[in-house]
RNA sequence: GCUGCUGUAACUCAGGCGGUAGAGUACUACCUUGGUAAGGUAGAAGUCACGGGUUCGAAUCCCGUCAGUAGCUCCA
């Protein structure tokens, strides 16, 4: 027997295995109650529903992750039946649940387009409407191949030759169509009231480019049309934060067709970097860093030292001088080594925090260009820390400090991410031990929840990497701490030990930001062009009613200026309304309406762009509240 | 790099299944001097991404290149 919660937090029990209709007849009792649904093969949890009059059930919205995923495997299943009865000779590959719907990828001659899409959903409603009942069954690994050679799907078929020794295979069968599958699936079809098809894509088998790309319908479903309405609501409004939009929109940066993943600042988004810029070399004197400025080219050697010849070249740029080969930094920690090597240290040195806002170039696919976020040219606001064994768990404690400071200047969720050693690793298993011993170390003694990601750490070390989101939910890497225990050995570091010999250094390399571009398109889409006022690029905008006060809001915008703010005056002969409307679309932080009124009585009518209309101020409050803003750096 | 889609004025986009282009915004001039999200009139502005092919004729059809884009792969 298996437990069924309901909302009222009464227990009601039915027979594993029951069908959702079973349970909800086991609960007759409760009508009209919500409940918590159950699924095919007995997990029950994670979907809310209503058991109607007629025993029938009416599932409401997910409750939890589980919940919405065995919903969406479901709706995969249901694509792919949809899907095959269209194009009978399509090949199953895979058809995951995924953060917000589902895919499925299909091996088939015919491609894809979004004209497909009616049909496919017209097929797959029907298979809804028809409330086909999922039967799960299990059969031993002979059976099961033979059953998936039978139905000539041979992804299938190497699908469960990979499954471990002792593994359940089983399958789920609606109607005329079955899929291996782990599930849990719901009992019938019937709940899949809204499926939408959003798009196609290319995706290898077995996620390896060297496989076959196949083809990967995504798609979502709901249990109302109204959630995905609401659902399709959300995307269109996310779509216009996009940072290349409201980049563009503001004047922010822009990118040529001469220069693919090149991009170029404008006025107002040097402001932004700037900003940004003057904070993160305040914040890193206080915090004991030194700055340099490594060359952007440097001989090839070096990166034959450093690994990066072996390792990276198919990601750098080269170039010729004389008859010299040099290269193009696509890192910067060689040239901090080098400027580490130019003097002597002493242990009493340690440790030494040495920052650079460096340049690097790399040669990115393509296909991977986004924006500001994945660009061919960027500034990482690099720092290498240079340190005794024992000061190693206070520094990465310092640097996960720092990084959690600035990302909650600005209000960032982030989740951590830790990767470990990749297969192309220079170094030794217990190199590797010790550095990811030390990050996990640092980690669980700050108690923070952290994700492993087996293999992808850095080729000289294991890292710490700050994951932010952008508008569509899509992450990107942004902080990341790394140990390294190559550089210090490759470039020969050394240091004077309290025993008067030589020693080699321990080192991190680590990034706040990560890339300022791409931290700049993380700000954009968190706060939709809507700056934090210390970074916003106009701070204040004076719009004259006429052209009579023109002289007036000049001086006031001299006078504002003259206190630290950045003020543009619009003195423009077009209506008061015509200029509210352009100073809002340009995400002005503060627009100032200067007329008769504000002549005679020397106030200011001030609108907010976060907080709408604030009423008259007088100039110097203005000024004093703005200035506090900027201070505290208020979000 | 791979698969799909896209590329028309500074911007946002119509139009195209063959007969050399259109709207709105922006821009310029004039009129309007107006108090909280678009005042009016006129004008200028495009080798329809680039190269080739088919054709009497190509923005339109075909091929290639470049770029953008959604994913995949790879990564800050």
């Amino acid at each position: 027997m298996i437990n069924i919660t309901l909302k009222d937090g009464s227990i009601r029990q039915a027979k594993e295995g029951s069908s959702i209709l079973e349970i909800a007849k086991s609960i007759n009792q409760s009508l009209g109650k919500e409940a918590v649904a159950g699924v095919v093969d007995g997990d029950v949890q994670g979907l809310s529903y209503r058991v109607s009059q007629d025993c029938h059930l009416d599932i409401l919205k997910f409750d939890d992750e589980q919940g919405k995923d065995t919903f969406h495997h479901t709706g995969s299943h249901i694509l792919a039946q949809g899907v095959k009865r269209l194009f009978p000779q399509a090949k199953l590959a895979i058809g995951p649940a995924i953060d917000n719907g589902f895919y499925y990828d299909f091996d088939l001659e015919h491609r894809f387009s979004e004209e497909d899409f009616p049909a496919i959903e017209k097929e797959m409603r029907k298979i809804v409407e028809a409330n086909l009942a999922i039967e799960k069954f299990e059969l031993p690994r002979g059976e099961a191949i033979a059953f998936m050679e039978a139905q000539g799907e041979p992804y299938k078929v190497e699908l469960i030759n990979d499954l471990p020794e002792d593994a359940v295979i089983s399958f789920y069968k609606q109607g005329e169509f079955t899929d291996l599958c782990a599930g849990p699936h719901l009992s019938s079809t019937g709940p899949e009231k809204a499926i939408k098809i959003m798009s196609v894509a290319g995706a290898y088998w077995r996620g390896s480019e060297k496989n076959k790309m196949l083809q990967r319908l995504y798609a979502t479903s709901f249990p109302k049309q109204k959630q995905l309405d609401e659902y399709i609501e959300k995307l269109e409004e996310a779509k216009k934060r996009d940072h290349r939009k409201i980049g563009k929109e503001m004047d922010l940066f822009a990118i040529f067709d001469e220069g693919p993943g090149f991009p170029f600042f404008m006025p107002k988004g040097m402001i932004i970097r700037n900003e940004l810029e003057n904070f993160w070399r305040q914040e890193h004197r206080a915090r004991g860093y030194e700055e340099i400025k490594t060359p952007l080219i440097l001989s090839e050697s070096l990166w034959h030292t450093s690994g990066h010849w072996d390792h990276y070249q198919n990601n750098m740029y080269f170039t010729k001088i004389d008859d010299g080969d040099y290269a193009i930094k696509p890192m910067n920690c060689p040239g901090s080594m080098l400027a580490y090597k130019r003097k002597m240290y002493s242990y009493r040195d340690f440790p030494i925090r040495i920052g650079e806002l460096g340049q690097v170039h790399r040669h990115e696919l393509s296909g991977a260009l986004h924006g500001l976020m994945r660009v061919r040219t960027f500034t990482q606001d690099d720092a290498h820390i240079f340190m005794l064994p024992e000061q190693i768990k206070d520094e990465i404690i310092g640097v996960i400090d720092f990084i959690d400071f600035v990302y909650n200047l600005f209000g960032f969720k982030y989740h951590i991410e830790l990767s470990t050693k990749p297969e192309d690793a220079m170094g030794t298993d217990e190199e590797w031990e010790l550095t990811t011993g030390a990050l996990k170390e640092a980690m669980d003694s700050k108690g923070l929840p952290y994700v492993i990601n087996e293999g992808d750490g850095a080729f000289y070390g294991p890292k710490l990497d700050f994951h932010l989101e952008d508008s569509l939910g899509r992450t990107w890497q942004c902080g990341t701490i790394q140990l390294d225990s190559q550089m210090p050995q490759r470039f020969d570091l050394t240091y004077i030990g309290s025993d008067g010999e030589k020693h080699r250094p321990i080192m991190i390399h680590r990034v706040i930001f990560g890339s300022i571009e791409r931290f700049i398109g993380i700000l954009i889409e968190h706060f939709a062009g809507k700056f934090p006022l210390w970074i916003a690029p106009v701070q204040v905008k004076l719009l004259t009613v006429t052209e009579k006060f023109a002289d007036y809001a000049q001086e006031l915008g001299k006078k504002l200026t003259e206190a630290g703010l950045r003020v543009e005056v619009d003195v423009r002969n077009e209506k008061i309304g015509y200029k509210i409307r352009e100073a809002r679309n340009e995400r002005v932080s503060y627009i100032c309406v200067i007329g008769e009124k504000e002549v005679n009585s020397g106030q200011l009518q001030v609108r907010s762009s976060k907080e709408g209309e604030l009423g008259a101020m007088d100039v110097d409050g203005f000024i004093a509240k703005l200035t506090e803003e900027i201070k505290t750096k208020q979000v």
